[in-house]
DNA sequence: TCTGGGGTCCTAGGACCC
DNA sequence: TCTGGGGTCCTAGGACCC
């Protein structure tokens, strides 16, 4: 989907249309704004002008999405808000509305499953579609099916998006960038050469920054330059798993097939804090907010119907290191009170000296609910799974 | 006043088992 | 003065993705 939130938004306030609008972060001030907004009017009634900017902002957030004119700022997905302030201060910001972006993204993946039935969900704006067994769907080598999903995609929801058509989920996914927005394009085992080894290596959906980085040590920038190292080059400089990777995806290829059911391994709830907070110091609000976390995830495991078996947590430092720590338990559980419980065991193991910036809790080792099996879920002796707390000096009794 | 939140997968070492 | 070879599970960290 093309600018996914942004273009969801620009839907509610279509006097939006064509100005720079970023999607972002910490939700206060935006908040107020828009309550502030004059009532009575219709969203589409307010005035530009009455619209929060992003040189009002003060906080921690960061830009989700931006509109295309944003991104003529250089404003990007990711970026900081108050860096993006100074790129284009009087760009509008609006809060991310989460629940109003997973219904769109109920609707168009709906459309979709109509339309052909084997798709791969990758996230709340994209999925993978397998186009061999639909009527049509090699016409045009593709085209004829993708116009046909974004005209009804378009008529169903007022969206947009851009579509590539490949022999495979790797090279389509590089070529669904390659028309954006309301693109298509089609890609052929033929184009490797001219399409795509002359892009980037970032552009490889598993190549990162770290990865990107070390090729270049190398002085290897493109997907080119990688195709052109022989296999035993890549395994002896990235490791076994890796080069072979690097080397079957330089030459296109990529047998993944479309998966279209999964089950969920983990579920979590984390939260960067307004302002850093110190264990001893601020130990009641940590507390608090620690606690709240764990019936999140709760609520999030119940409503869903998985129990799990592992509980961890993440701390992020003031210096942005993150540490975690998680312990196995031997019953399956999806209440609060079990999961604030083992959670504060993990609390206990992990340095608390330094400021906090970030908390977060996770529950792992998933089940479904109603799969378990029946009567006592002990182990054979129950022993304890890991090892026990050791308690440290300052965090002994916090938590 | 840099740098969100929710995920998956991989690696690597140690415990433990046969 | 030597100590295999599998396997699984647990834990911590890290890369990467949307």
């Amino acid at each position: 989907m093309d600018a996914f939130y942004a273009s969801v938004e620009l839907l509610r306030y279509p006097q939006l249309k064509g100005m720079p609008v970023v999607i972002g972060g910490g939700r206060r001030k935006v908040d107020e704004a828009i309550r502030d907004l004059p009532d009575g009017a219709t969203l589409a009634d307010i005035p530009v002008a009455a619209f929060p900017r992003l040189k009002d902002y003060v906080g921690r957030g960061v830009i989700t999405t931006a509109t295309y004119p944003a991104r003529q700022f250089g404003i990007g997905s990711a970026m900081g808000l108050m860096k993006a302030a100074k790129l284009c201060p009087q760009a509008i910001l609006l809060p991310v509305d989460f629940d109003q972006y997973r219904a769109f993204s109920r609707r168009f993946k709906q459309i979709i499953l109509e339309i052909a039935p084997l798709m791969e969900d990758r996230g709340v704006d994209e999925v993978y579609i397998d186009f061999t067994g639909v009527p049509g769907g090699q016409r045009e080598g593709g085209r004829v099916l993708a116009r046909l999903i974004q005209k009804s995609i378009l008529q169903a929801t007022g969206l947009t998006c851009s579509i590539g058509v490949a022999p495979n989920k790797l090279i389509a996914k590089m070529a669904s960038e390659f028309n954006k927005p309301n693109g298509i394009s089609v890609v052929y085992e033929s184009d490797l050469e001219p399409l795509i080894w002359p892009l980037p290596a970032r552009k490889v959906n598993g190549i990162g920054p770290k990865a990107d980085a070390k090729l270049e040590r190398f002085g290897m920038r493109t997907v080119g330059d990688i195709a052109a190292k022989d296999r035993q080059w890549l395994i002896a400089n990235f490791g076994k798993a890796t080069g072979a990777w690097m080397h079957e995806v330089s030459w296109g290829r990529d047998e993944r097939p479309v998966v279209t059911e999964s089950e969920p391994v983990s579920m979590s709830r984390e939260t960067t804090f307004e302002r850093d907070l110190h264990a001893v110091r601020d130990r009641a609000e940590l507390g608090a907010i620690f606690t709240h976390l764990c019936e999140k995830v709760a609520e999030d495991l119940q409503r869903k119907g998985y129990v799990g078996k592992t509980i961890g947590i993440k701390l992020r430092y003031d210096d942005f290191k993150i540490a975690t720590r998680d312990q196995t338990i031997d019953r399956f559980v999806d209440d609060g009170a079990s999961i604030r419980r083992v959670a504060g065991l993990c609390l206990k193991r992990v340095p608390l000296e330094r400021p906090l910036r970030l908390i977060g809790v996770r529950v792992g080792a998933l089940a479904r609910a109603n799969e378990l099996p029946t009567g006592p879920q002990a182990g054979p002796l129950a022993l304890p799974a890991g090892r026990t707390a050791e308690r440290t000096d300052s965090t002994a009794s916090l938590f």
